[in-house]
DNA sequence: ATCCGCATGTAACAGGTTACATGATTCA
DNA sequence: TGAATCATGTAACCTGTTACATGCGGAT
């Protein structure tokens, strides 16, 4: 159910767009957040236009159908929104895989951090790059700011796992040395 | 693929247990980074037995089956653990929502995020007792320091979203109150 | 006797991924 | 004319959720 209504903000946001339009749209901005591919976005849409969310607005070379939201899928935006308990339960392999690792040995426990260190410092530094072109468009387009929240949050997560990775690889290391 | 893992964890670390043990167990260990029902349990236990990873130790009243870890089972787990590169990418609801937050009115957003702040820091409560409580065990169990780490770790992103969803809010009825 | 908890399972469905499949347009 | 990119779709498969279904054993 939340595909839906993610295509419905990017519609809201980016104006009409075909749905690859949409599969790029949600590569170079949710991306981190939520991932959808192509195969999933088109029988979506058409689902979308079906239940009268959306509507083709326009129809292009190359079979390209260009969607609009419409007043009710505005409407059921902010319903989901608004009145919808939101699901916190998450699942997360790089903590279930925290979980495991006192099955390891120490040294491959702490090997196996520093290398999570780097690669959530890595998306890390992906993510700030970002967010300071965001900061450098900021005047230009005035839906830049658009997403800036989810950024935000996924900057300081990324940061808490890897400091997380770093300071527990320290301890283990620390502990074992003994 | 991770829940055979997750369930080859579990049986390492609290010795041979029964589906209902391990949904159980589940419940009442990672149950904050991964899920999973009893109908998922079962058929899965059933899949890995066949594979030889873990074998029916015992069975008991009420068709009860004790499954007990095998030694191919240990090595795969390690092979998980050690040799295969983690999917980082996650799927949170919480930060769609925060992503399509700027579609709403700001007194809108600014109550929705008050909201998900307080969710957050009950959750939140509710493993920092789990924490202290583990920790009193300490010298009984020596197992209770199993998981451990990754407690802290959903201890720290509980505390990142709740911080944020607090600032946030406050960001956004600080700029519209001017 | 009756109720609760133990104990295991299956079926239908929803959401997602991978791979297969096809064809039009643009640009070099 | 060949390659890259635009553009849309389908099918098979895996994972996970909800709901249905059944029966034993122990305690009061």
């Amino acid at each position: 159910m939340s595909l839906r209504f993610a295509l419905l903000g990017l519609l809201t946001v980016s104006g009409p767009a075909s749905g690859y339009d949409l599969t790029k749209l949600f590569e170079s901005s949710i991306n981190y957040a939520w991932q959808a591919r192509h195969s999933q976005i088109y029988p979506e849409l058409n689902k979308m236009a079906a239940d009268g969310l959306i509507t083709v607005e326009e129809e292009g070379p190359r079979g390209r159908k260009t969607y609009a939201i419409t007043e009710e899928g505005a409407r059921e935006l902010r319903a989901w929104l608004i009145e919808r308990e939101p699901s916190r339960s998450f699942r997360d392999e790089g903590a279930l895989r925290a979980f495991l690792l006192p099955t390891l040995e120490p040294h491959e426990a702490a090997a196996l951090l520093r290398a999570e260190a780097e690669a959530y410092g890595a998306k890390l530094a992906e993510l700030e790059a970002l967010h300071d072109l965001r900061a450098a468009q900021q005047t230009s387009h005035e839906n830049a700011q658009f997403g800036k929240y989810a950024l935000d949050l996924g900057i300081r997560q990324m940061r808490t796992i890897r400091d997380w990775a770093r300071e527990t690889a320290d301890r283990i290391e620390g502990s074992s040395r003994s």
